[in-house]
DNA sequence: CTCCATCCGTACAGTGGTGTATGGATGGAG
DNA sequence: CTCCATCCATACACCACTGTACGGATGGAG
C-alpha cells in the first residue's frame, strides 16, 4: 500500500526550495530539478499538475517550517524576555543556511505575487508578534515595544539586503551595539 | 552626423530598467522589450553585443542615477543636520516609483551576482557615508552615529521587505516614531 | 505468484526566447 | 542629389523548457 517511493513529492519540493533559495522563483525549473534528482521529468507530472502546483506546495512547506523552527529553539531553553531576545539575535546572525536564503528569496518574490505576499505576511506577523510579546516585558509602553521589535526585525533584514561597509567596524559590531541598546 | 535616432541605446536601457523593476533580472528579455518599444529586435543587436551587455549598461545607468538624485534633493534646500535627515526620511517614505523598485530588484539580484553586489556596495556606501556625516553632528560618538545610520537605512529597507502588520498602528507611524527617536 | 499502486523513461508537439545574417529604409550632412 | 551613419524587419538555426501520452519497471500486499 505504501512502497518506499523512490522520488516522492517531498523530494521535488525540497529540490525546488533549494533552487528557489539559490536563484529565485524563475530558477525553479522542472527539467534541471529532475537532473539534480537523477531522474527524468516522467515522475514529476504524476505528483504535480504543473510547475505552478509545485511552487504552491513549496510555499506551503516553507510557511509550515518557518512558523515553528526558530521560535522553538528560542523558547525551548527558557529564561526571561531579555535572555530569549539575546538568544534570538544570536540565532539570527548565525544561520547562513538554505532556510535563510529561501526566506530572502520569498521576500523578493512577494513583491510581485500577492499570494506569496499573503503567506509572507502570515509568517512575518507571527515573528513580529513573538518579538512584541518579549519586548513588551521591559519596554516603556506598547508603542515603544512595537518600535523596538520593528528595529530588530529591520536590522535582521537589512543585514542581508544592505551592502554598505562601516569603516573599521564590522556590521556585526554595529548591529550588535544597537541590539544591546534595544534591551535596556 | 547625429540624426535623431528613433530607438537609441537609452531607450533600450530605460525599458530594461523598467522590466527589471517589475520582474527582476530574469524578466529582462529582449523580445518583449522590443515589443513594448514597438520595434523588432533588429536594432537591439546593432546597439548591444548581447543580453549581458544590456544588463551591464542598465546597471551602469542605475548606479549613476542612484549616486546623485536623492542626495541632491536633500542637500539642495539647506538646513542643519536634523532638518536634512528629516527631509531624507520624508523622501524615503514617499517615492513608490520605478527608481525604488529598481533599487529593491538590484538588492535581490546582488545576492546572486558578485558584480552586481559590488555596484550595490558602492551605492550603499555612498548613502551610508552621507547619513553618517549628518548623524555625527549630534550623536554621542562615532559608534552611536554609525548605529543610528544603520537603523535608519535598515528601517527603509525593512519597510519594503517585511510584511508584518502592527495592530492598530500603521508601519509609517511605528517607523516614524523610531526615526524621530534617532534625531534626539 | 500475481496484482496493483507508484514511479520512471521516452517521444512528441509546442512555446518563447537567443543570436546571426542580410537587405533594406530613413533622414540629415555635404 | 547623393551619401553615409543609423536603425529596422525578416528569416534562420538553435536552445531550454513545458506539458501530454503512453508504455513500461519495480516491489510490497495478498
Amino acid at each position: 500500500m505504501a512502497p518506499p517511493t523512490r522520488t516522492p513529492r517531498g523530494a521535488w519540493i525540497d529540490a525546488g526550495l533549494r533552487a528557489l533559495a539559490a536563484g529565485g522563483p524563475d530558477a525553479v525549473r522542472i527539467e534541471p530539478l529532475a537532473q539534480t534528482l537523477g531522474v527524468t521529468r516522467g515522475g514529476f507530472y504524476w505528483h504535480f499538475a504543473d510547475r505552478g502546483a509545485l511552487l504552491d506546495e513549496m510555499l506551503d512547506a516553507w510557511e509550515q517550517q518557518s512558523l515553528v523552527t526558530v521560535i522553538e529553539r528560542v523558547d525551548g531553553d527558557g529564561g526571561d524576555a531579555r535572555t530569549r531576545l539575546r538568544r534570538l539575535f544570536g540565532l539570527a546572525t548565525a544561520a547562513g543556511d538554505v532556510l535563510l536564503r529561501t526566506d530572502l528569496a520569498v521576500r523578493d518574490w512577494s513583491r510581485r505575487d500577492p499570494l506569496v505576499a499573503e503567506r509572507l505576511r502570515r509568517v512575518d506577523n507571527r515573528r513580529m508578534s513573538y518579538m512584541r510579546d518579549l519586548f513588551i516585558a521591559f519596554s516603556r509602553d506598547e508603542d515603544d515595544a512595537e518600535g523596538r521589535a520593528l528595529v530588530a526585525f529591520s536590522l535582521w533584514i537589512g543585514s542581508h539586503f544592505i551592502a554598505a561597509d562601516h569603516g573599521t567596524r564590522s556590521r556585526r559590531e554595529v548591529a550588535g551595539r544597537v541590539l544591546e541598546g534595544l534591551l535596556v
